[in-house]
DNA sequence: AGGTGTCGTTGATGTAGATCAATCACCGGA
DNA sequence: TCCGGTGATTGATCTACATCAACGACACCT
């Protein structure tokens, strides 16, 4: 429980409470934990892995909005079916709650409540900076925006290091960076050539931050 | 007051303790409301007109995160600085409250806090609807899709009509849309063309609604 | 009325990134 | 061991949209 990222907001006795509409799941590589359009009936939570959520396109485009890691909140959503789809890249570990219960729960815990909102708040402005690359950044001002970004919401959990892991495949993050595969590859191709990074099987080495983020666009 | 979304969350004797620390602001056209990276000392509710919420890159490329409406809540920040500008299009009227005053009349209030989390939902609702244009629409998909969201969202607020009103200039249709003001323009010229909509000064009509929608992709 | 600035539109041309296509590495199963 | 499937990479070509350029319609000022 105490990576649930919410939980600085409650004492030992309603972490106790919680813990009691709390139901564990464990999802194989790939499995779906919600689907859009489908009533959402559940909250989650994450406690290890990582997913990732996005939205299809009648004709199967994909976008995907973003990659939840292990403190993160799904399924909070002002409508009663849920907005877009997740799935587990990797093996991943879920807390449940039954919304229902949940709000119960929160309802009159304004402090939970704060927490919240500011959780909401800090997932929008991830989605406002998405939106920024998405709009107006080229391809590789894109990668590099996403490994830099990727790299400090790592540390942001404590997970950062030397090796960056990437546990998504190419055509994840094309889906996310509103590219195609063979661009996304050619881009790490050619960071991996300029010295920025270094390429593994499911990892990166940033050899040259600073480099990095210049490419980004974020710096001058 | 009556406008104020989260007002449907509060009593009388609320409604009158919260005017206290209402500050009613009026802007001219182009004034600023507040810009990225200043200190947030304070929010806003639009009261009336219509403002734009954007992200500069230091190389002054601008993407538009969206256009805000009466109603609409503006600067709930999980960090101390504004993490985009918002400056006003045309005439407006906003509600201001200090943040610390708000916060406080806010804290022990679970029913408006639960409204604002609410709110959050929904513009993080709008704001992945949104990556999914700029990151996998074309410039025709993107174009009509603003066009059917506006009018959405302006029936939504009782503004609806056979006119659309289209207060923002095409650059800021570009910029919000990750294209050009050249590739916005020959979008609408060419929906004029076909008999999907006809241009106004200042506004639009939907001629074809249902053609629309399917250009926008929203259907197959 | 003439001058100046902004905005919208249209045309000609250029290019970043998509598309199409092939190859290689890797893995799990027969 | 071979074989089929998936993912990553690289190359050749194509195209949607950007860029560059020009012009017309207004609005505002003097």
């Amino acid at each position: 429980m105490r990576s649930f990222a919410i939980c600085g907001a409650l004492d030992t006795t309603e972490l106790h409470e919680l813990a009691q509409l709390t139901r564990h799941v464990c999802l194989e590589s790939e499995a779906t934990v919600f689907a859009q359009a489908n009533i959402a009936t559940s909250f989650f939570n994450v406690h290890e892995g990582t997913l990732r959520q996005y939205k299809l396109l009648p004709d199967s485009r994909r976008q995907i909005l973003g990659f939840a890691l292990p403190g993160d909140f799904l399924g909070l959503s002002s409508v009663p079916q849920h907005e877009f789809s997740a799935d587990a890249i990797g093996r991943v570990a879920l807390c449940q709650f039954s919304k229902e219960s949940f709000a119960t729960f929160a309802e009159n815990r304004p402090r939970l409540l704060c927490r919240i909102i500011e959780m909401a708040g800090r997932e929008l402005a991830r989605a406002q900076e998405h939106m920024v690359s998405l709009g107006r950044r080229s391809a590789e001002e894109k990668v590099a925006s996403f490994l830099i970004g990727w790299r400090d919401r790592l540390s942001g959990i404590g997970r950062g290091g030397e090796i960056l892991p990437l546990p998504m495949r190419r055509l994840d993050i094309a889906d996310h960076l509103g590219l195609t595969v063979e661009t996304v590859s050619r881009t790490f191709s050619k960071f991996e050539r300029n010295g920025v990074i270094q390429i593994f099987a499911g990892s990166v080495v940033l050899l040259d931050v600073p480099r990095a983020e210049t490419l980004s666009g974020i710096v001058d």
